[in-house]
DNA sequence: AATTTAATGTTAGCAGTGTAAACATGATAG
DNA sequence: CTATCATGTTTACACTGCTAACATTAAATT
């Protein structure tokens, strides 16, 4: 015996989304069908979610919110590089291993980030996580904190990037020189080489 | 007086997504519009494109030819690291200014690219471009080359992307701390920037 | 406690989409 | 000249996001 009102109905349409989101991707998501699942009538959602993009934003939050654990290191003292390896090891492997969720997170489904309070905040929290391990690492000045961090962000972005779009593309070069099998020896030795690019940057 | 056959309909079809494309996103893009456009029945494309992936390929290997154009470099001679420099900006440059035709390159919208030929062989050769270029830099091997080359690009793929998005995300941090006003530094002064991570690089 | 109100659900329907099937036209090969 | 085949059209289906009008019930107000 079911009643007329779901009475959870915002948080499971959530859930499901983020689940189906992970599974096929966020363009195969429909909001009828979404509704479908929850055994709620076609329009239901609309009553928790203004348009679909409202909905595409609550899937990323919870999605930066999972990043900003993974990424998360427990060392009050001092970090060291090694951290900031660990870091974006972390930061990588949820990229790859959440990579539909991360389309939404950073491609542009949701377009603007301050229409969403709640995006917004989680986005920012977890660049200020990140921005923070940052500070512990040196007495840099503020400024070189944030710069850094940015670069790092960037680097462990574009290598998710790259390291998809690479087993995708196909690979018809000679062994060991086309882009499949390089990535997948800097996928495979993510460690060192995070070490190596962060020596670099950290130095400066 | 239009004659029933359009004598060009396939390359018009293209030329027209890739404006779309590049206008609106690929998102916003639907084959019935482009139809519409091209002064034809809503199904005629059909008899170019299999399905809007197929479409959406075609835009994509547009996309490739033109980053491969945009990252050539007029150097037969030696390569320094001002000219890895100079391409690292001008792949960054495309990507910005053609945000939209580079979602399409780069993200899921054309699952497999070994289903189509061109696309392949445009993505490849794009990679194919910089690779060389690299190994006109110094007297590494082939595996190093090719791992420095991967570096560069997702380190500019990353760029591409942080700087796009952290544009969208609203900056509520301390002066010169928070992501948007940190990223615009960077932005505007994207040759230093990838000089300093380039020095890193091929230093190892 | 009774009644009003607001939140949350449903039904019906519009305009738009990708795509398949059946048919029409006309350029080209035999 | 005729048959074929590439290329176009029409029609139709199942699906989508979204709106408007209505139903139910929980919560607030009297």
């Amino acid at each position: 015996m079911k009643s007329y009102h779901h009475g959870n109905l915002k948080q499971e349409l959530i859930d499901c989304a983020c689940r189906l989101c992970e599974r096929d991707g966020y363009t195969k998501l429909s909001i009828r069908s979404l509704a479908k699942e929850s055994g709620v009538s076609q329009t239901a959602p609309y009553r928790h979610f203004e348009t679909k993009e409202t909905l595409y934003a609550s899937v990323a939050t919870e999605g930066f919110k999972k990043l900003s654990i993974a990424c998360h290191i427990d060392a009050d003292k001092k970090i060291t590089k090694k951290h900031l390896v660990e870091i974006g090891c972390n930061y990588i492997e949820f990229g790859l291993k959440n990579a539909n969720t991360y389309d939404l997170m950073f491609g542009t489904a949701v377009g603007n980030f301050a229409e969403y309070p709640e995006l917004l905040e989680s986005a920012n929290s977890t660049y200020e996580n990140m921005r923070l391990s940052f500070s512990k690492l040196a007495s840099d000045s503020d400024e070189v904190v944030a710069f850094k961090c940015i670069t790092l962000w960037s680097m462990v972005h574009g290598l998710v990037g790259i390291l998809r779009k690479v087993q995708v593309v196909g690979d018809d070069f000679e062994e060991g020189v086309g882009p499949i099998s390089t990535a997948s020896v800097i996928a495979t030795n993510l460690e060192d080489h995070l070490d190596k690019v962060l020596t670099g940057l950290i130095q400066n």
